[in-house]
DNA sequence: GGATAAAATCGACCAAGGTCGGTTTTGTCC
DNA sequence: GGACAAAACCGACCTTGGTCGATTTTATCC
């Protein structure tokens, strides 16, 4: 059985953690002082340092959190059925609402995420691997279906699409894109990744017409 | 002509930016403080944020010098007759190579590029802007010889090889790939954007001929 | 229960980014 | 050249993230 001391010190953290969430919703995570919020966790200003070694350090676990219930969310929300587009779709799209609906914790939370600090990208790795894990089954799971070549890993495909997220987060950031107009961008991205940026000449009528297929029908893409 | 307002203006701004590359360079960003600067720029620490308004902006002002440069240089490396990929490669390399050479400083720059404030967006898309230019061209000519599509526009090519270069970058910072592998994984993920991640059956085996003889004879790949 | 070691807590303190009102320098008009 | 307005300049000061040694609380041993 946990003693006093374990008792309290779970109590001290999630009173740091609670008064984090609150704050850092209600005012951001910059406009929040480590004195405010050990004032409202009840608790010395030093204190906090013994259980977080930086203030980004707290905001990766309020992250974690965030991102755990999102992606618990997400999860249920997909249909593994559906066409692999439109799973990848659900999943940006909705790590991009959590984001667009604070954008300055949202810039945080990607600066941290995408160029982690030394010190914090194992930590930003941990949380990374939980994403991956996600964007692996359905890529895997595509694969299988022969909407994705099966000749290339896992790991370079999931790199693909992180990295068209990553940039159109960027272009939205930068102003270069509005909000409405992730979704659709995104998912023309996504379509041109699979296709290919190089033409393929007489394979070309062939890929238009499945396209074109996908579009009309809804459903799964490229099918022998 | 200028008068004396003018001309020790030009001239303080200078002193702060010669102080910023040398402390800048010497000891990086965040260990360089603005009474530092101020007193190697031989001025007082209130009247550098007459010139700049935070340290941040400082560092964009040096940045643009050191992409200055650098886009110089590798537009006069890139040879204009070579495989998209070789000139892409020289172009994502030898800004890698920037970055890599000061990693912390590096960091700081992608962060504030890839995702940065509302406050330094305009800045940031002005230093952007100029570096897809550059892509742009090579894409265009890229275009014209058939290595790629016609039918997307250069911003969405350009997206496509940007995303996998900071994803890549991505990937190091978190320590998932080691600096030697940097080049090598970003011309697979290259050469899979040009080839699409969706599988094409027939067209499959011609594609793959294509690949080997670019390989082989380090030419310009696709071609009628 | 008293003594002692270890862990937890605290807030005064430090360093550094940024602000502000006062001071100096420059340009202009007579 | 003298008077005056505007721009440029300065450093004391404020705020805040982070440190550190002193103090309190908890656990253990006799």
């Amino acid at each position: 059985m946990p003693g006093i001391r374990e008792v309290k010190k779970r109590k001290t953290r999630n009173a740091i953690m609670e008064a984090a969430v609150r704050l850092f919703s209600e005012k951001g995570f910059e406009k929040t002082s480590i004195e405010q919020l050990a004032r409202t966790a009840g608790i010395g200003k030093g204190t906090i340092y013994s259980y977080f070694q930086t203030k980004t350090e707290i905001f990766h676990a309020f992250c974690e959190d965030e991102l755990d219930f999102i992606h618990s969310e997400l999860l249920s929300k997909t249909d593994p059925e559906a066409a692999l587009i439109e799973q990848l779709m659900v999943l940006y799209i909705g790590e991009f609402n959590l984001i667009s609906k604070n954008k300055e914790f949202g810039r945080l939370l990607m600066q941290q995420m995408v160029f982690p600090v030394e010190k914090d990208h194992v930590k930003a790795r941990a949380i990374d691997d939980r994403w991956l894990t996600l964007v692996f089954s359905i890529c895997r799971r595509a694969q299988e279906c022969d909407e994705l070549r099966r000749d290339l890993d896992l790991l370079s495909i999931a790199g693909h699409f992180y990295g068209l997220y990553i940039m159109t987060i960027s272009a939205w950031y930068s102003g270069r894109i509005q909000t409405e107009d992730v979704g659709p961008e995104l998912r023309m991205l996504f379509q041109q990744a699979l296709e290919g940026l190089a033409p393929f000449d007489s394979a070309k009528t062939l890929r238009a017409v499945e396209v074109n297929t996908l579009k009309k029908t809804g459903t799964r893409s490229i099918k022998i």
